[in-house]
RNA sequence: GGCCCGUUCGUCUAUCGGUUAGGACAUCUGGUUUUCAACCAGGCAAGAGGGGUUCGAUUCCCCUACGGGCUGCCA
């Protein structure tokens, strides 16, 4: 990066559906160059496509942006509000010969190109009213008078410079014939207003960017930096759909990967810093840069989010977990947390967010300390809790009444009884397991007698010394 | 069809003419261990194919193949 002066970044994402996760990498990589150099994050909805924009589109937008913590600055701005600017624009590239009126009727072009491709022609079409002067009085649109030979370059941070035949480009259609703007005129008006310096957008607009060039030079516009970015791809290569499982942003929300695991992961996919593979948002800010871009596709790998999500869930705070664990069960439409399961959750947070990848990974792994009594034992848990380990628990307990509630004297009581019973240790741990959580598989018995606390625990030991084999 | 972009281990990637082609995820092996996970050590694994340029190509150029994009009064 040479020009950090005064960096203004943009996400214009079309509200026609959920947010789409490439859209999300793409807010990201806007809002980090915008945040690594004190500039500006804007967002525009680009909404000029009334037949197929929502108002839940929309707002499925601002929900993914929330979620994933990337704040914009300023006003969220409506495309479709700023028509008569844009139409103002087309009415002066009239003026100054840059465009022009073409009466063609639509269905005319499309019987055209129809025949073109039947003959295997070019299918580019070059409307007759280019340079006509004689104008009926019909409905018309206004068409970019672009150069018909000579070549545009797009200087681009990602691709490196592309150059376009400017004779395989056709005059883009500015305004419609209802007067309204299409999306290529749009945008370059819209981004000059709005004093965006950096376009970073998919690759599916590289060769707009070479139309779009023409509007910026024909109202004598600086040209942004431009940074098309590859497209992210679903786990067979091929573009990123629907059947590839999740492609909506929120949809990993609803899996419970934490927003900075999803940051960490989205900034590495089609980015890199060196070897750097785990990082913080503090580290991202500091590195990033649209050199380290790369230019090939990525996929999106699964396994390896989740080990993105474990690594940060490790390093979260443990109240900000909570937090995160609660919005996590609204978000999906389950109860959320009573103050005491919150009280719970911290206490025991140490010993179960090492070993979890997701929030509901944790919500599970410390589901001894959001149980009450009498707890159920799944059939593992039935099965070690035998007539002997019973019998052994009971003199447990019986033991531990009176010990101090620290991990050394726990130990020691544990030792000392699974000793005295001629049994491993691992033979006591297995029924004590049981007893504390209702399962086979969970936390260290000591973390889990020192989270729940002396009466927790002896009550929960009771229970099962008591407890009627199964049938 | 035309134009544009891309192609390094299974996956994400490093390399910016000279390396035993490095790291991470996954996977396999061993270790640690009260279960699971974590963790530690180690293994397997890559330059799409063909031509050039060069003393020397993964790196630069061309062709082919494959993948993607654009070609809309969609964005």
């Amino acid at each position: 990066m040479t020009d950090t002066a005064r960096i203004v970044t943009r996400i214009a994402p079309s509200p026609t559906g959920m947010m789409h996760i490439g859209t999300a990498r793409t807010a990201l990589f806007n809002w980090l160059l915008a945040r690594r150099h004190g500039g500006q994050f804007l967002l525009r909805i680009e909404d000029t496509d009334r037949a197929r924009s929502t108002p839940e589109a929309t707002q499925a937008i601002l929900d993914g942006m929330a979620w994933l913590g990337l704040d914009h600055d300023g006003e969220v701005v409506s495309q479709f509000d700023r028509a008569p600017r844009h139409a103002e624009v087309a009415r002066q590239m009239l003026a100054n010969g840059h465009a022009y009126k073409c009466f063609s009727p639509q269905d005319e072009i499309a019987a055209f190109r129809e025949a073109a491709k039947e003959a295997g022609q070019s299918t580019l079409f070059h409307s007759p009213w280019r340079d006509r002067t004689d104008h009926p009085d019909a409905p018309y649109v206004i068409r970019l008078r672009a150069p018909l030979d000579g070549q545009t370059v797009i200087r681009d941070k990602v691709q490196g410079d592309v150059t376009i035949q400017n004779a395989t480009l056709d005059d883009m259609i500015l305004l419609r014939s209802d007067g309204t703007p299409t999306y290529m005129h749009a945008v370059v008006v819209d981004d000059h207003d709005m004093g965006v310096t950096h376009v970073i957008r998919g690759d599916d607009h590289l060769n707009n960017a070479a139309r779009q060039l023409q509007v910026f030079r024909a109202m004598d516009w600086a040209e942004p930096v431009w940074a098309h970015i590859p497209l992210i791809h679903g786990e067979d290569g091929k573009k990123l759909s629907k059947r590839h499982g999740a492609t909506g942003v929120m949809e990993f929300a609803e899996m419970g990967v934490p927003a900075a695991a999803m940051r960490n992961y989205l900034a590495r996919l089609g980015w890199s810093h060196g070897d750097d593979e785990l990082f913080t948002d503090a580290e991202a800010r500091d590195w990033f840069d649209l050199d380290g871009i790369g230019r090939s596709p990525a996929r999106l790998d699964m396994k390896k989010l989740w080990h993105v999500s474990g690594w940060h869930i490790t390093r979260t705070d443990d109240a900000d977990l909570v937090r995160q664990l609660d919005a996590f069960l609204a978000l999906t439409g389950q109860p959320t947390l009573s103050q005491a399961q919150k009280d719970g959750l911290l206490a025991a947070m140490f010993c179960v967010k090492d070993r979890a990848r997701s929030l509901p990974d944790i919500l599970d792994k410390a589901l001894f300390v959001l149980t009450n009594r009498p707890l159920a034992y799944d059939d593992k848990a039935q099965a070690a809790l035998d007539p002997a380990s019973r019998g052994i628990l009971a003199e447990l307990t019986a033991q531990l009444q009176n010990v101090s509630w620290s991990r050394d004297t726990l130990e020691g009581a544990l030792t000392t009884t699974a000793d005295a019973h001629g049994v491993s240790f691992g033979k006591l741990a297995a029924p004590l397991r049981a007893a504390l959580s209702g399962r086979t598989v969970s936390p260290s018995v000591y973390d889990m007698m020192l989270v729940l606390g002396r009466d927790e625990s002896l009550a929960r030991l009771t229970d099962a010394a008591a407890a009627a084999p199964r049938d």
